[in-house]
RNA sequence: GGUCCCAUCGUCUAACGGCUAGGACACAUGGUUCUCAUCCAUGAAAUCGGGGUUCGAUUCCCCGUGGGAUCACCA
């Protein structure tokens, strides 16, 4: 093969021949471990999609092996413009890296499958030379009547069945088909599922390359996975009664067995039918706009349908990689449960530093909040902690400030007289004496920390009732009924601030 | 419809055939506390049904039931 046109025929690939024996192949015979996650640019990722990827990058990195991106870009008329480069954005932000994809061929050219054709075609030939391809002699239509006819007669169909006995020479005008040389029934191997096997209606003369010169998938994938030395194939579980027809293909091609690993599926919320984007599965860069850190999503994808077996949950990139293995993949569908998925963003929120969490922050505040008088980021840095407490999502920052929650931070209230008055008793004069300490309290604490301007009027509440200064005196500096606690509003408005208001809210109740 | 796969609290799940079926999320209650949040403690909550093998079955086998997948010039 000298065509220098074909793309996969980098200089080094073509010592990689394709059709030599495969035990001289070092990648296949080899320990080495090659997995690889090949999608369809046909859209954006969603959750399945990256769990699948995930656990083939994570094992493939345990075992101290290669994890491949392949696109297969098959399908022209499915095709979506820029999808191949949001795949690998999706991949990249929760820590997915590759060491050969569409933007890095390696020594098995490129990973592409519209640029590996000539390759497809060499494979094919070497079938038809066998007597085990033929061209398609039918119409789409007579076969669409074929299929028709079955389905009324309530039977699988199968085109084997309307085989031509004798067939002209390929010349790519027409599908060619594969000749399935033996239906019987086949048994094999699972990496998860342990024995599988499946019957003879499953074998058929199916399509290895379509009348526009592209490949099917379920030639095409077989081809790749054996020239880029897969050792592993790891996907998803609606392969697993096609298996037999890739079996029938492995054998006929003489090409071994890769080893097969089936993932389980990820369901819908209501844990009744499989994940789909027609199910509402939202693209995985979704939940990254919606304030989602990688860091929980690599983490939450990794525990649907693998865990490690001990109580961990909370794992980094490494630690999953180090725990990882095939043995403790599910074999049953789990749902995506998104309150927990709530509860591990949070748990990654509060690990995060405050200068990052103000980025964040800010990120969701709306006008209403950043058009504030006060507002400014040193303000907003005192105010994350009590927030990063809180917050689940970026969301809830949004809300919270829309309903008003963080407005006194940066801007004077306004307080109800009744909102002053603690328990709704009518001690509400009572409180003014109280303020008044409290102001020449504060007038000479210092406001470096909560806990410095906390011991600065402790024993004084200590000595009146706590809750008979604390609560006038919290309400006066946030003007709401939920708040954080005084000494940490009073840091976080500042001395001037905290004095004025503690004056207005002696004014209001006198 | 044919074929294949799966089955433990509401959800994610643990339990080489052998402690009282464990943990997490969510939920409830109590404690800490001026409120909210945090934190701590406690509670309720499951082996789909029926047979079989076994001293013993969540675990192995069979039948049911339920759910899922698949039967394209899509991957």
């Amino acid at each position: 093969m000298k065509n220098p046109v074909t793309t996969y025929g980098y200089a080094f690939a073509h010592n990689n021949t394709m059709n030599e024996s495969t035990d001289t192949n070092p990648t296949s015979s080899g320990t080495r471990v090659v997995t690889r996650f090949a999608p369809s640019p046909t859209g954006f990722m969603h959750i399945g999609g990256v769990r699948t990827a995930l656990f083939a990058y994570l094992y493939a990195k345990k075992m101290g092996g290669e994890f491949i991106l392949r696109i297969e870009d098959t399908d022209k008329a499915r095709e979506v413009e820029g999808s191949i480069e949001h795949i690998q954005e999706s991949l990249r932000w929760i820590g997915i890296e590759w060491d050969y994809g569409p933007d890095k061929p390696g020594i098995h050219g490129s990973c592409l499958q519209s640029e590996r054709l000539d390759l497809y075609k060499k494979y094919a030939q070497k079938l038809i030379d066998k007597g085990l391809a033929y061209p398609d002699p039918y119409t789409t239509d007579e076969v669409a009547q074929f299929r028709e006819k079955a389905q009324e007669e309530k039977r699988p169909f199968l085109f084997r069945e309307h085989r031509p006995e004798t067939f002209d020479t390929w010349d790519g005008t027409k599908p060619l088909r594969f000749k399935v040389p033996e239906v019987k029934r086949y048994h094999w191997h699972d990496e998860v599922r342990g024995a599988l096997e499946a019957g003879e209606e499953m074998l058929d003369d199916v399509i290895l390359i379509k009348a526009d010169g592209f490949p099917t998938y379920n030639f095409a994938h077989i081809v790749d996975d054996h020239e880029m030395g897969v050792t592993h194939v790891m996907r998803g579980e609606e392969f697993i009664s096609s298996t037999p027809k890739f079996l029938s293909l492995y054998d006929a091609l003489e090409i071994p067995y890769p080893k097969f690993v089936t993932m389980p599926p990820i369901m819908a919320a209501d844990g009744k039918k499989k994940l789909g984007k027609r199910d509402g599965a939202k693209d995985i860069l979704a939940y990254k706009n919606d304030g989602y850190l990688p860091e929980t999503m690599l983490n939450f994808l990794a525990l649907i349908g693998w865990n490690p077996g001990t109580e961990q949950e909370l794992f980094s990139k490494e630690e999953l990689i180090e725990a990882f293995t095939l043995e403790k993949i599910q074999r049953s569908g789990g749902a995506f449960n998104e309150e927990k998925l709530l509860w591990m963003n949070k748990e990654y929120l509060q690990k995060i530093d405050t200068s990052a969490y103000v980025a964040y922050a800010q990120a969701a505040f709306p006008e209403s909040i950043t058009g504030l008088p006060n507002f400014s980021e040193e303000t907003l840095t005192k105010l994350v902690p009590t927030i990063q407490e809180r917050v689940h999502v970026r969301s809830e920052i949004t809300e919270a400030a829309e309903t008003g929650e963080y407005s006194w931070a940066f801007t004077t209230p306004e307080v109800p007289k009744e909102l002053l008055k603690w328990k709704k008793d009518d001690s509400a004069h009572d409180a003014v004496p109280r303020l008044h300490k409290v102001h020449e309290l504060l007038s000479t604490a210092d406001f470096s920390t909560p806990e410095s301007i906390k011991a600065a009027v402790w024993d004084y509440a200590e000595e009146v009732g706590r809750g008979e200064l604390l609560w006038p005196l919290r309400v006066a500096l946030s003007g709401r009924e939920r708040s954080p606690d005084p000494f940490t509003c009073a840091y976080i408005v500042g001395k001037d601030e905290t004095l004025l208001r503690i004056r207005n809210a002696s004014e209001t109740l006198a």
